[in-house]
DNA sequence: TGACGACTTGACAACGTTGTCGTCGTGCGT
DNA sequence: ACGCACGACGACAACGTTGTCAAGTCGTCA
């Protein structure tokens, strides 16, 4: 049979130009309204498809934006991905995706081949390595955004970690609670240990010593959440409190503190998610909405377009403590005597 | 300054012919050990990176596959992207991605998108519309893979949808419920019509009269589950269990039912989600997993790829009741005498 | 009437890569 | 010594589209 139908064949079956046909194709001005309505016709009838790798050989990009996440099935990025898909659509642009997996190797493998191989219009990506020096040379040409983790030098959309994390330690310390266990300190992300950070502070201003036996180490992900939940408390002086420093984290400790009976146990999470006020006590969280984050990205990335040599910048985006229950309870055996709040929380 | 390197830059630079470049990229033999090393290096030292659009203009493939479903925002979906990007990944494919939102016609675009502009390896898509005359062009070559919802004439990759329905409402009536609420209908998935025979199945062979009070309609996704569920709880023969025909219908429900603490109602989902088995009791589901589903998707994609001219398949993947406390809860008033299962379920 | 501008159209090159084919040299068999 | 096969490489066209530029038609104004 025949091939695919192309320019050519528009133009030979409308009795015009390629040209003719292409003007008609993008819209151009300066086309008869008669012409435009025979190409329209023979488009219509040998379903025309313009062939977008010709396209963007020779207009030198690609119209997509691309995205580079850690993975897809993490919530979080899904629903980030989401919101900045939904914008690029309105601004005709598609969406190129990909995970890393946090490699690095990938992350450098996925970045090139967007912008050099692809080259993509934009690219918002989620940072593995510490640094990108790989991206240099496209710094000028191609708009680059750094979300969730920021890097020097780059445009990055990012939550306050530190100040946020404080916040809910803060909430923590000013109920009573002495022993606030840190779920989980992991190498990888920088996130988090700017959150650590946050939670280093508060202890510090309220004088309370900085216990190591405290702090639930995850290497390479593979944290045995319920063995290190009963190692806490089982201390000597056992944690009254847990502060989770991600979702992932607050999931296992949700998990594993329902199906072993210790519900109520005081605890507050770094980050949202699905059912967290559902279940009951609710989860009390720092709300990091990925689709606040997401649009602040997209954002960020189509005002580079126009002025891709601005200098680049770190933007905040706020975040919440939503009061649910589990981070507004007292310990239950407290040394110092209880302020009026004692249990319940606002809301 | 200068533009991004070239082939031809490559060519120069290693004093060799672009075509020999060509070769060593493409990793073809006959390259001289010596000039391929030359080559290399030069490669190397200029940061070359091939550049996409030409090479599929010139190949008539991009060597990715186009991913289409209802939105990245669903957790189900999010999770069969990743499967999918992780299998092809090891098949040397990138993955291109994008939301329909139910919409037919932004379908239609993003499909011919895919398979006529981008020329795709394949394309795995969850279908909306009823029909889709407009890719009869590429049936031949293309392959393409329907998931989730099946359609006459295109590989799909399904679940058992009535059977599994079937299952999960027997668990019910033999618990001794007759008066089983299906949350909720939709008109826009067929799923939900062939699970909704499912249970008609079931019904018909118990003897038990169906009534169209039990079924709560959504219409456009504006369901207001919490006054429907007060409905058919407040029926002068009122709903004794629930039957959740989708994922998002059990989490309001589960929501719902949690707020006004009527959580020990008894009910099934139908799609499993994260939490439904931290929750207190547990939400028992029909399980489908999305990583199954796309695993199978993109394994029958690659089969298409060997035998193009291939009949359609369907292929059914297998699902599992997961007892997990809700479903094994017979009827608080039953009319009949109750079966030795009575609470607690097995597992 | 002639010239000039506005509008419409087309021929052709170019984008960066790969496929086709031909050339060149070298080693081997006879 | 001659021919032949084979390995290594390059010149050139082609993929489908858009940008550049020139050319054609028509109406209008002096």
């Amino acid at each position: 049979m025949s091939r695919r139908p192309g320019i050519k064949d528009v133009a030979a079956s409308a009795g015009v130009s390629i040209k003719t046909v292409s003007r008609v194709v993008n819209e151009e001005m300066a086309v008869h309204p008669e012409t435009r309505a025979r190409v329209l016709h023979a488009i219509q009838a040998l379903g025309y498809v313009p062939n977008t790798a010709a396209r963007s050989l020779k207009s030198g990009t690609n119209g997509a934006i691309g995205i580079v996440i850690d993975s897809l099935a993490d919530t979080f990025f899904a629903a980030l991905v989401s919101a900045i898909e939904r914008r690029a659509l309105a601004e005709g642009l598609s969406v190129l995706v990909a995970s890393t997996n946090l490699d690095p190797e990938r992350e450098r493998e996925l970045l090139l081949s967007f912008v050099a191989g692809h080259q993509v219009a934009g690219v918002i990506f989620a940072p593995v390595a510490a640094e990108h020096p790989y991206l240099a040379p496209f710094r000028s040409s191609t708009p680059l955004v750094a979300v969730d983790r920021s890097r020097a030098g780059i445009d990055s959309v990012v939550v306050d970690d530190r100040g946020s994390a404080a916040l809910a330690v803060q909430q923590l310390v000013d109920l009573g609670h002495r022993r606030i266990a840190f779920f989980d300190q992991d190498e990888r992300f920088s996130t988090i240990h700017r959150r650590m950070s946050g939670y280093l502070d508060v202890l510090n201003a309220a004088d309370i010593d900085f216990d190591s036996e405290l702090v639930a180490v995850n290497i390479d992900g593979s944290l045995d959440y319920r063995s290190e939940i009963d190692r806490v408390l089982g201390l000597d002086d056992p944690a009254t409190a847990f502060f989770a420093s991600n979702a992932r984290a607050a999931i296992e400790l949700t998990t594993v503190l329902h199906r072993t009976g210790r519900q109520h146990t005081p605890m507050i999470s770094f980050g949202d998610f699905s059912f967290a006020d559902v279940i009951q006590p609710g989860v009390s969280c720092i709300d990091q909405d990925p689709f606040l984050i997401g649009n602040a990205a997209i954002e960020r990335l189509l005002a580079l377009r126009e002025s891709p040599s601005a200098e680049p910048q770190e933007w905040i985006v706020p975040t919440a403590l939503l009061q649910r229950g589990s981070g507004e309870v007292a310990p239950f055996r407290s040394a110092v005597p209880l302020p009026a709040l004692a249990e319940g929380g606002s809301r």
